[in-house]
DNA sequence: CATGAATGAGGATTCATTCAT
DNA sequence: TATGAATGAATCCTCATTCAT
């Protein structure tokens, strides 16, 4: 008999407008009335949704980082061999901050206003799983005689997380958009022509797909 | 003169301190009162020497980016060929900001917590300096062959200055401290191997150093 | 007709609801959705039953001062002499504060919370009531020669009636129930051996009762 | 160099005009603006001498209870025989009690509308402290057959404990203020005539002093 | 009748900044 | 110059009450 809301509808909704307005003028400058109004709704209503501040922002995080693991997955099979694995999972990685830019700056934000441990922490483990993902499909590479031997798997996977990372604050920072595409290419550049043992002869015998 | 030379002594230190208890605490977190306490003095004597408390952390930058600017420029001054070039600015870079790991991730925060559009403005123009000034390099490397003249000197300007920010961020991210020397290398491999023109039997020949 | 019935009746069953809810919490920290949830109906129904918070509390009060009211009146006639009257009287109000102790908390609880002046101006008058009441009983057993004609009436009718407050008080106050029946005994006594003008002997030949 | 203030002395002076205004309006309708509005500071000043409203109460119970034992201290030696301690104590009790009316008046106030267990726990425990030292007079009264051993010391000492209460949960429900020294006496005649085991005949022959 | 989603008035609390000493 | 006591603007959050369904 009373009225019927679909609450993860809605909560999906006002997150979406939180967002935009948390992007727009900052995690902290942002009041919780902006937000609601943002929302086209009262301020105690929005309590009906969410906790509190950081509650909204963790909303949008899962939403970001199931699209976000969902993708990674998709990229792990999506090739066979090591190379080609990595290339697309950091192709991914890289268009998936870049696609879900506000997400990404709304989190950081977050993540330096209010000192969450507990958000801390599943990022920074978030991260630890890149890493060990990475530095295993270059372990695997390095084995099968696809990638150069002469470079540690970790270090080299801390460095493309890194990256990662750098390009998410960049775009953060600044308020002019990245090209996706052009800093992807950049990149497979530098790997192919870098961490691929076989070299341009060899590439020019193979035909160059390393698969 | 000499009372001077003291309130600029004394502004050091106490900034100095105010680094410390923002970094530990987070900005958002740190009271002026914390900070005063920090350094040892009062809490109106805090605004003798700043007009508030983002002139602290604009302090410290100015600290930080002179330092940078000097180390930038000794990078470039210090070899001859463009790849040098690169490699010295890379790796001055990214010793620089995990030496100055504080300043960085205090500044960072800031830049979340306040607005302050001056800030950004000018750390933008940094990044926008630091970017040219890398296209240029590379630029120069295309020119005289010595790198490969296949990928855009902006667009890998962008890349470099992205994985820059990408290791202060992660070391702000995580607690454990990130291996400088080993990131460093990572990065000088990626690169030889990677934007170099010469290749593997060039290299074997001639030993690897570009000039 | 059946409906009114059974309005009086449900409203009935959520008060009795409410006052679980509002005795283990204390009136001030219970929300109208925890007394409908105890009641096991919707927010919005409550207020179908109850104008306000206040209202809920003024009905459990009814039903504890008709029982009260009723008893009192029982109590006066139970017994012919002012002496017995008086004891049959205080040994009820005892017996029925204990019994009816969660709505005495509640009541208590509220009149803390709000100043309804209304509801303090009602229970004021109740106890002027109860007061003169007592006062009458001691005045006639003064007259008769039943009682020790030393003391006030007045004065001593407002200790009797503090000692009913202060049961309900401690009551509140401690978590621990309170002895009913050796409390009553205890004033029994000090009674019988106190404000009756027989003495040790007399009592010794009669047995006691002073009637 | 700074203004030098007397914290101790401003808190004391703070926290009686708090009393003033929590007693006029009650706890829950008493809001801290109109506490310091009270005390004639601003809003932010009273959270620099107190952490909440709780702490302002606690403050004030604090200096309640010291005079209170102080008192209960001197009226236990005041008299060598324990029916002269017993009395001394009692009258005490009362007079305080109502001396102190604000304060208990607020204390049991902010008992209703905070669910403070730390608190509760306190006042219990002066409460159970209480009632075991006059159970122990009684007990001693009752061995030197001063007091009739007819009744239970812990029943009776809990009997006078709630007529203190009581008394001050009258003075708080009503307006007019009670009469100490008439209650006083009354109560004094109840236990002189009633729980003394020495009587009229005796009292007669040996001058009526119990000591 | 019953319901619970929506609301905003209201109050506690924090803290950068001022300024009298 | 150094200080810390004083301040109130600013913001979070609660919850009684309303009302559309």
């Amino acid at each position: 008999m009373p009225k019927i809301v679909d609450k993860k509808a809605k909560a999906d909704r006002i997150a979406e407008a939180a967002i935009r307005a948390l992007r727009k003028n900052g995690y902290a400058k942002t009041r919780m009335a902006d937000i609601a109004e943002a929302a086209g709704i009262g301020k105690g209503t929005l309590y009906e949704y969410f906790a509190d501040k950081p509650a909204i922002v963790r909303h949008c995080f899962t939403a970001y980082f199931e699209t976000f693991a969902r993708g990674m997955n998709d990229a792990m099979e999506s090739a066979p061999c090591p190379a080609d694995k990595l290339f697309a999972l950091l192709s991914f990685a890289l268009a998936h901050a870049l696609e879900w830019e506000d997400h990404c700056a709304v989190v950081i934000d977050q993540m330096s206003c209010e000192r969450a441990e507990e958000e801390r922490a599943f990022l920074t483990g978030v991260y630890d799983g890149m890493k060990a993902l990475i530095a295993d499909i270059l372990s695997q590479g390095q084995e099968d005689g696809s990638l150069d031997p002469g470079f540690s798997p970790e270090t080299m996977a801390a460095l493309f997380v890194s990256l990662y990372d750098g390009v998410i604050l960049q775009r953060l920072l600044q308020e002019k958009p990245l090209d996706a595409a052009g800093l992807s290419s950049a990149l497979s550049r530098l790997l192919r022509q870098g961490i691929l043992a076989e070299k341009q002869d060899a590439k020019q015998k193979k035909g160059g797909a390393p698969c």
